[in-house]
Formats: C-alpha cells, structure tokens, sequence
RNA sequence: GGCCCGAUGGUCAAUCGGUUAAGACAUCGCCCUUUCACGGCGGAGUGGGGAGUUCGACUCUCCCUCGGGUCACCA
C-alpha cells in the first residue's frame, strides 16, 4: 500500500537512496580533516555574521586540512533575487574567502558531490522523501493554509503547544487509501515527516561551543517537501551535509532550538550526525539594550560596508577573530605580519553569547592593520578604494604617484609607526591638504596658535626661507630653525622656556608652529622636516606668499 | 507563553574552588615630543539579586531577575 502512494506522490523518481550512497561516497581524507560549508541562501547580500560564519569554516578546513565548500540554499523562489549567487561569490571574495569545491558561478560549479545549488538536488530529497513514504515514516497532508491557521488558533485558545503534531495532525490519521485517493483526484499537498517523537523523552546533544544541551524529543510533523516539490531546510540540511559528507555544522545559534527536529531527521534517513557548531549572534547596541544587528536598520550588517568605508579585508577578519577566539587579539599582537592560516582556532574557545560589534575597536584593530602595511601598499589599496568612492581624491594620487607614496612613507618605517589612517577614507583628511590644488581652492582657517600676529608671521617667514635649504639633514634644518626661534626671541629649547618662561616670547614650537600652519593650513600634520623636504622649495614659497596682502 | 541558551568594568574578555579578579578598546591624568599620531607610565571602572554546598565561591547547585534565540509550505 505503502508502496503504491510512494509511486503515485513520486512517480518519476527511479533512484533509490543506495544510489546516491553510493554516488557520494565517504570523503579519502586524512585523519581529523574536517569538511565545513558554508550554505546561504542567495537573498541579496552578505550579513557581517555570514562572514564570520564563513570565516570559520574556511579557517577550520584550513587548518585540518580538510574541505570547505559552498552550498546554495535556494529552495525559497519567493526570497531569492537575481544574481544572488555572484554576490554571495564575489562578496566573500572581497574578504580573502574562497571555496574548494560548490558553485563557482550561476551556472557553473565545481567539485564531485553537487549539484550544490539546492533548487538542483529535487531529485535527490525526492528520492528519500519517497523513501521515507515507502517506509510509513512520511505521508501528504492535504491541509490548506486556512485550516493550519485555524488548528495554530484553537491550539493558542488551549494555551497548548502549537503545530502539527498528535490529535491536530489530520491527514497523519488519513488511511493509506484515503490518501491515495486524493492524491489521485489531484489535491494539491504538502509531504510531513511522520514524527516518532515523545513529548516525554529527552535526546541528550552535543554543540562544541554549548557542551551537552538536553531537549524533550521533538513531536512535530514537520513539512520536508513543500507543495513545490522543493524541500524545506532542515530536510535538505539533513541530506545534504550527510550525501555532501560535511564533518563540521557551522552555523548560528538560531538553529539550536530545532536541533531536536534535526536529530530525528539523522535518524529516520538512517545518517550519522555530523558535529555542530552553533556560532553567536553579532549584536548592536541600541540605546543602550543589546538586539540583533539588523539588515533594515544597521548599515554595518552588511559586509560590504566595512569595504565600502574603505577597511581593509585583513582588519575586518582580524577584527571578527578576536570575537571568534579571544585569544586571537594577543597572538596577533605577538604575531602583527604572521598569515592567519599560522593560528590555530579553538571552537570551544567560541563564546556562547553574542558579541556587541564594536566599531571602534574595529578602527582599532585597522589602524594596526594599515600600520603594517608599506606605503606602496596603501597607495595601492587606497586608491583602489578611492576609485570607487572619491574619484577627485583617486585622480590626485594618480597625479602625484610619487608625492603621495612619499607622504605615505613619513613616518612609516622602524618601531614607532605612525598610526593616523584606520580606513581608507581617512586619506582625504590625511592628504589633501598637500596638493596645491586643493590647497589653493579650499578655503581654510588658518589655527595659529601662539603667533598671531600677521606681521611677526610674515616676518617669521621670511627669515626661515633666507635659511631654509631643502637638503639640509634633519639636525641642521632643526638648528635653523632654533636659530630663528632665538632671533625673535623664543627659546631654542621648550626646556629652557619651562625653566624661564619669563625670559622668552616663547619656544621653538612656537616657530615650526607657524610653518605648519602657513605651509599646510592645520596644525596636525606629519613630522615638518619630512614634509618641508618633500614639498619643496617653490611649494614653499607659494604657500608662505598666500599670507601676503 | 512553551522550549533552549546566556549573565565578570561602557565594550570584547581571562580565571575553571583559594588571584591585590589578567589583558585589549574606549575614557581620564602624566611623561615623551617642534604639531598631530605613535610610544611609555598611571587612574577610575566589573562578578545582577537571593538562598544553599564548602574551611573557602566569580567559579558548583537551586530560585528569582534580566538579556538572547526559537516556536512557517523562510532559511
């Protein structure tokens, strides 16, 4: 009887699950290597916690030596957008993130246990789901949407548990006849599992990052293939991490509550279950209470902000493994230029609560990132970013390759590196002020400090550019310009000046101040003597004539 | 509401029955310094509450409270 409703709901399924067994055969691995995946559905973008997840699965298969693939989850048409896979592709590409085996593209993939694009695999749930139904362990429910919603209202009036399960499962109660019959007629159905469950009976489960978790068994018939065809999650999860032969279950701690679901899915098929970790969720602060970080309303969920601002990829994984391992942060500070590959993740190590993100430690974290880089590098990596989100910015650098590399070295080399760009977009702030033609269009309020008064700046001026010799070495320029501090009656010492403060107008500072500033505008910039070299004579004497009426 | 998970400074967190309760970010002060940044030193700031167990509890147990997750033909 079995038999015929089997035939009649599938009929066009001539595989049996031994084929597919057979087809995706165990993994010839070393010893401990681990498989992950990483297996989002195509919905558009990337979520900061997806590519904490991914990260993790790549840096486990890494560093067992085992496989990390990518699995499309696409068996909702409703949530999917066009060219969802690319952007899941090319979006953890950006981040260092690639795949060994699983889609490649829309249309391609690569690897021997696919199709990995789910929408792809209806034969193979099929197969087991008939399987299933052959066995009495699966059967149709007929149930409309309306009479679900009527039994969730009867079940909320009783102040029972909802769903499908006991005396509300109708159609569980239908006879086989009665349900080839309708089948038959062509009455439009969903397939359920056939849950064997007991309220009474816990399953005692394991989650590397959780320990041993204990649940009442679940009861649910749950849907396995909707009335698409299609298969719900958990019943693609369990055949495909076991056909796929994935070791490792990454993946949020959303997913927990329906480890009971799962369990018994692993054992009606009759697979073994993988080990599962369940990751934190990234949290927000909101107000001061902790939420969910959200794709509506936070614009740093979305991975691509963090390279849209212009943080490298480096500082954004660095940045996720200090949440991910705490002891990350001090073997990075031990280790700044070693490769991530040389440390060795912990999944017990996970936290079993959400972080708060926290984006300025994530500054923090980048600023030592981009302190390790060579001025090539963020020349390079700059204007790359700076192509894309400030193209006037992008064409000055292009402009002055050489300027702006030189610039971008100040300061740059031996033990104390200079630490003042976190993103990429700090480098408008950091260089613009250097090329003349934002210098002279821009307007800006000159922030004297000590020295105000514009005859005894011009005068300042004027004497230093009467010594000024842009080939002079760090020790002469400097004692140039103490002799000038002296002429006008500032102290060649800020020390001697703290000792006798009667006794001069002021100190040496006081002088290199009013270069600055007449040179760059500000106040704050890199070491004067670097700059000064790297500017010039002429440029020199342009900027300093500006103050002349 | 049921089920599950969690709770150490503002944030990330170490400790795994005996500690002056690490460290990092942020913050404040000082020092270094021709500015800024860097760097150095120091300060303030933490075990949600209540019962137990124990010679001893941040650590173990229970209750409460609070936070989070989940209860779909979405993943």
């Amino acid at each position: 009887m079995s038999k015929e409703l089997a035939d009649l709901m599938f009929p066009n399924i001539d595989k049996t699950p031994e084929y597919y067994e057979e087809l995706y055969p165990k993994r010839n691995l070393p010893e401990g290597a681990m498989v992950t995946r990483f297996a989002p559905s195509p919905t558009g973008f990337i979520h900061i916690g997806s590519l904490f997840g991914a990260n993790l699965d790549r840096r486990l298969a890494d560093q067992s030596n085992g496989v990390c693939y990518l699995r499309i989850e696409d068996t909702d048409g409703k949530r999917e957008i066009d060219d969802g896979i690319n952007v899941i592709i090319n979006g953890l590409k950006v981040f260092g993130i690639e795949f060994d085996e699983g889609a490649v593209s829309e249309s391609e993939e690569k690897g021997s246990y696919g199709p990995y694009i789910q929408s792809r695999r209806k034969d193979i749930y099929q197969c087991y789901a008939k399987s299933l139904v052959e066995r009495g362990l699966a059967y149709p429910c007929f149930c409309t949407p309306e009479e679900l919603d009527a039994i969730r209202e009867r079940q909320e009036k009783l102040k029972i548990v909802p769903g499908y399960y006991g005396e509300f499962a109708t159609c569980r109660k239908l006879s086989v006849s009665q349900m080839i019959e309708r089948v038959k007629n062509g009455e439009p159905y969903v397939v359920r599992l056939k849950s064997p469950g007991s309220m009474s009976k816990k399953i005692r489960f394991k989650d590397a990052v959780r320990g041993v978790i204990e649940f009442p068994e679940n009861v649910q018939d749950i849907v396995i293939i909707k009335s698409d065809g299609l298969p719900t999650y958990h019943f693609a999860h369990a055949i495909d991490d076991h056909l796929m032969r994935t070791t490792h279950v990454i993946r949020g701690e959303e997913w927990v509550s329906s480890i009971p679901l799962h369990v018994q899915l692993f054992e009606v098929l009759g697979f073994e279950m993988p080990e599962y970790i369940h990751t934190p969720t990234i949290m927000k602060d909101d107000e001061g209470s902790k939420r969910k970080i959200s794709k509506r309303k936070d614009p740093e969920a979305a991975a691509s902000y963090y390279k849209d601002n212009g943080i490298p990829k480096e500082a954004v994984i660095d940045y996720l493994m200090n949440i991910l391992n705490s002891n990350f942060e001090n073997w990075r500070k031990e280790n700044p230029l070693a490769p991530l590959s040389e440390f060795k993740v912990d999944p017990h190590k996970i936290s079993s609560s959400g972080a708060l993100l926290d984006l300025v430690k994530l500054a923090d974290v980048s600023k030592n990132t981009i302190a390790t880089f060579s001025a090539q590098r963020v020349y390079e990596e700059g204007l790359a970013w700076a192509e894309e989100f400030d193209t006037e910015l992008a064409g000055l650098m292009k402009r002055y390759p050489d300027y702006t590399k030189g610039i971008l070295n100040i300061e740059r080399t031996g033990t104390k590196v200079r630490k003042d760009i976190s993103k990429w977009a700090d480098l408008r702030d950091n260089l613009e002020y250097l090329y003349d033609e934002v210098f002279f269009t821009k307007e800006h309020e000159d922030e004297w400090q000590k020295i105000t008064e514009a005859s005894e700046i011009k005068e300042i001026l004027k004497a230093y550019l009467e010594v000024f010799d842009e080939n002079d070495d760090k020790d002469t320029w400097f004692a140039k310009m103490k002799d000038v501090s002296e002429k006008f009656g500032y102290a060649r010492e800020v020390k001697d000046f703290k000792k006798n403060p009667d006794s001069y107008k002021g100190h040496v500072g006081d002088i290199s101040t009013v270069i600055r500033v007449a040179l760059t505008g500000r106040r704050n910039t890199p070491d004067l003597y670097e700059i000064l070299k790297l500017m010039g004579r002429e440029r020199a004497e342009k900027r300093f004539a500006r103050l002349e009426d």
